[in-house]
Parts: C-alpha cells; sequence; structure tokens
DNA sequence: ATTTTCAGTGCACATGTGTTGACTTGCGCA
DNA sequence: TGCGCAAGTCAACACATGTGCACTGAAAAT
C-alpha cells in the first residue's frame, strides 16, 4: 500500500494509458464525480469549495483551472451530465413499450424509483439545486427539466394517451407530473435504508398522486378560448 | 451622517431602549433577517457565513453565540418562523370564509401569489433549503410542511369539500397541492420584475394545475380496503 | 530529433473563516 | 445603594480558501 492513501480510487485508474485528451477528459470526470460524491449525504453543491472538489478527485487545486473557470462552471457541466441521464430514463422507458393496461402506474413508479436509486448522485444533485444555489445554475436545471417534460409531453401525445387534450395541456399535465416525481425523488433519497415497508409506503403514495392527476387530465375539457361569451 | 455606513438599518431601531431581555430579542431577530436577506438572489442558506450574517446584523461575530449555537440552530429558527408564516397565511384564508363558487381557485391563487411577494425572504428560504442543504433542517422543513398539509387537509374536510374521500386521501390530495404551490412560490420568486403578462401567465398556470387535481380528486373512489375479498 | 504544447505540480500570498478567552458596561435584582 | 449577571466588544489564534506564477515532463507537432 502506497505511503499516501488515495482518495477514493478514481484516480487508480487516471494513472497511466491513453493519448493525452483522453486522460484530460479523464480527470475532469474525476473532477464531476468528486463533487457529486461530495455532496451525498447533506451539504449543497454551494456549500462545496475548489479545494475540497480537487482533494477529492485527488488532484492539486490549481488544476482545477484546466478545465473549469469556477465552480458555477463545474455545476453547469453536471447539469449538463445529468440532463442526459434524465433524458437516457425517458429514453429507455419510452423503447420498453407502454403497456396501457392495469398497474401500468405502479410498474413506472417502481421503474423509477430503482432509476433514481440507481442514479443517486445525479438526483441528489438536481434535487438540491433546482430551487436553491446559484441562480445560473437553477437557470439551466429550470431548462433541462422543462426540456424534459416537453418531450414527455410529445411521447404522451404520440401514444394518443390523452385525446382530445392539446399540447399545451398535456405540457401542463406533464410538468405536474415531472415536478411531483422530482419531490418524490427527494424522498427516496433520504429513505432509510433498511425499511422496505416504508418504501413501498412512498411508492403507493406516489402511485396515489399520480393517479389522481391522471383521472384529472381525462377529465379535462379545454376552455372555449375565451371568457367572452358568459355561457355555453 | 455616520461615518461608519449602517448595514441596514436594522441597528437603528435596536438602538435605544427596551429592557434587556427585549433588545435581546431585538439583536436576535437582526440576526435572523440579515441571515434572510443576504440569500435575497442566488445564495443558498448552506453558502452563508457566520460572520457574514454578524456582518449584516450590525453585530461583532462572537456576539452570534450568545444567540445560537452554530449557523443549524439559527438555521432551525428560521424554519420555525417561516413555519410560523405559512400558518398565519393558512389560518386568514380560513377566516376570509370560502367562497366556493367560480373562480375560487383563481382567487386563491390570487392570495397566495401575493402573499408570496410580500413574503419573499421566507419563501426564498424554505425553496432552497427544502431539498437542498443541510439535512437536520431539511428535516424540520419537511415536518412544518407535513403539519402545513394536515391542517389543510381538516380544513377541506370540515369544509365538507370532498365528501366520500378519506382523511388519508385528503391529506394526499393537499399534499400534491402543496407540494405545487411551493415550486409555483420558487417560479413567482424570480419572477423578472416589469412583466404583468408573465405574471399572468404563471397564474393562470397555476390554476390549470390546480383545476387538474382537483378534478381529478372529485373523480376518486376509495380503493375498497384491501384486496382480500375480491368483491364487495 | 527537435521544438512546442499543455495537463498537472509546488509554492506563496492575501483574505475570510469559526472559535477562544479576557474585557466592558449597563440592566435588574438584592 | 451596590453587586452580579450577561449582551456585546476586542484582539488573537489556527486554519481553509481562491488564485497567481514559475515549473516540469511527457505527449504531440514539426
Amino acid at each position: 500500500m502506497s505511503s499516501k492513501e488515495e482518495p477514493a480510487g478514481a484516480v487508480a485508474e487516471r494513472q497511466n494509458l491513453g493519448s493525452r485528451s483522453q486522460r484530460k477528459q479523464l480527470t475532469r470526470d474525476a473532477l464531476l464525480e468528486a463533487a457529486l460524491r461530495l455532496m451525498k449525504e447533506g451539504r449543497g453543491f454551494t456549500g462545496l469549495s475548489l479545494r475540497e472538489v480537487t482533494r477529492e478527485a485527488g488532484v492539486v487545486p490549481t488544476a482545477f483551472y484546466r478545465h473549469f473557470r469556477d465552480m458555477d462552471e463545474l455545476g453547469l457541466a453536471l447539469v449538463e451530465e445529468c440532463g442526459m441521464t434524465l433524458r437516457r430514463l425517458l429514453r429507455e422507458t419510452r423503447r420498453a413499450g407502454v403497456p396501457l393496461f392495469t398497474d401500468m402506474i405502479r410498474r413506472s413508479v417502481l421503474v423509477y424509483k430503482r432509476y433514481v436509486e440507481d442514479n443517486r448522485l445525479q438526483f441528489l444533485f438536481i434535487s438540491s439545486e433546482r430551487d436553491g444555489g446559484s441562480p445560473v445554475i437553477r437557470e439551466a436545471i429550470r431548462r433541462e427539466v422543462a426540456h424534459f417534460t416537453n418531450e414527455m409531453a410529445q411521447d404522451l401525445r404520440s401514444l394518443n394517451a390523452f385525446p382530445g387534450l392539446s399540447m399545451a395541456t398535456l405540457e401542463m399535465i406533464c410538468g405536474l407530473v415531472v415536478n411531483g416525481m422530482l419531490s418524490t425523488a427527494a424522498d427516496i433519497l433520504d429513505l432509510p435504508p433498511r425499511r422496505p415497508e416504508l418504501d413501498q409506503e412512498l411508492v403507493e403514495d406516489s402511485v396515489r398522486r399520480l393517479r389522481v392527476i391522471f383521472l384529472g387530465a381525462l377529465q379535462w375539457r379545454e376552455k372555449p378560448a375565451a371568457a367572452k361569451q358568459p355561457l355555453p
């Protein structure tokens, strides 16, 4: 074992081999992952220091500047990465086909829960910084989320799940769903470890909430354009 | 004008007069308000330093410890204060009677928006720290929000707005509503200043979302308790 | 084979931080 | 009237932080 304890193994793979640009990309990723790893359990991204991140990544502080101008820029990169993660979730779900029959909602929720647990750190990041944190990062996350709900709306549309609903209404519904699921993600994240009954309760609650939304969506009637004429 | 520029007038009133405990309470409030004021525009509570807060409050750093053990304790006090604020909102709304006729939702949303704008900093705080930030504060906020939705559910129940819905279901619905309105608060908070058409759009969107939820609630049928007996 | 580029290092500095202990000063109780 | 208590001050500390500058060595370009 080396005399200087290695931080987290992220450096081990970065040691040798690879062309220069490849290695650069490698330490860049190490920085991103270090940031994510550091906010595991508690601290928001805003509370991280540059030095801390480089330390966790196993790199000298000044090396940071070879990759990002400041922490905000690293944050933006994280947003992008997490956006791709979310997008991937949607795409895979889409590909898996949509069993529109009974229990479809519960299945989706279970898939989602699994996905959140598999990508803890990314969801932790977006949950933390969606409302708090630096304005520029918050803005970026909003855009990403909006993009995501937009794609989801188009999916619902092409599935003809809610015929008679305009695209705008579909987006509104999806906004409701996404918002709910993001806050659910936060709940999933600090779920105590070995309590399967709590897990189940959370899932069932989530299912119920989604059911309400979809019930409402089915019942929705588009407004007659304007409130000019008093009675239909 | 004094040679040393006063931070924000919070000190001016604290200068003379009042019994000892009154003055203590006064600087305590100054600290709390200073913290809130500091996260105006951007920075989360976690990113604030003790010294910064005392500086903004017009007090020497060490005076901080006469009131709070550390920043976390100050955060908890803030949560409590904001909880009371929220509770007050609900109580006043309750007292104002509930016009269950048309446009009730829009009226409520407008009241809410006004309220959020009048209490910018408190909502900014809870929005920021609800998901991000220190675990202990987050936990406290969750409890406060849960308490709030619980009260709201009891209100709905005593109003008989949704007969046939169990208390648990009512709480679920209210959770949906509160969650949505909290994220709406975040949207309200960084609404550009002189854009009334954006304001209106946000309101209408919020109204639509609530309408969907209530439509779903009206349509909701309680599950037959358990899946034991096949048919009632 | 020689030169250039550049990711990563080492060192230094000014500044901000949390917390300590000993102090002043005036309110409030005896 | 005087005395203790405690809110607030002052000075000092041991660090941590962001960032500038000169550097090294190996991969890339010539």
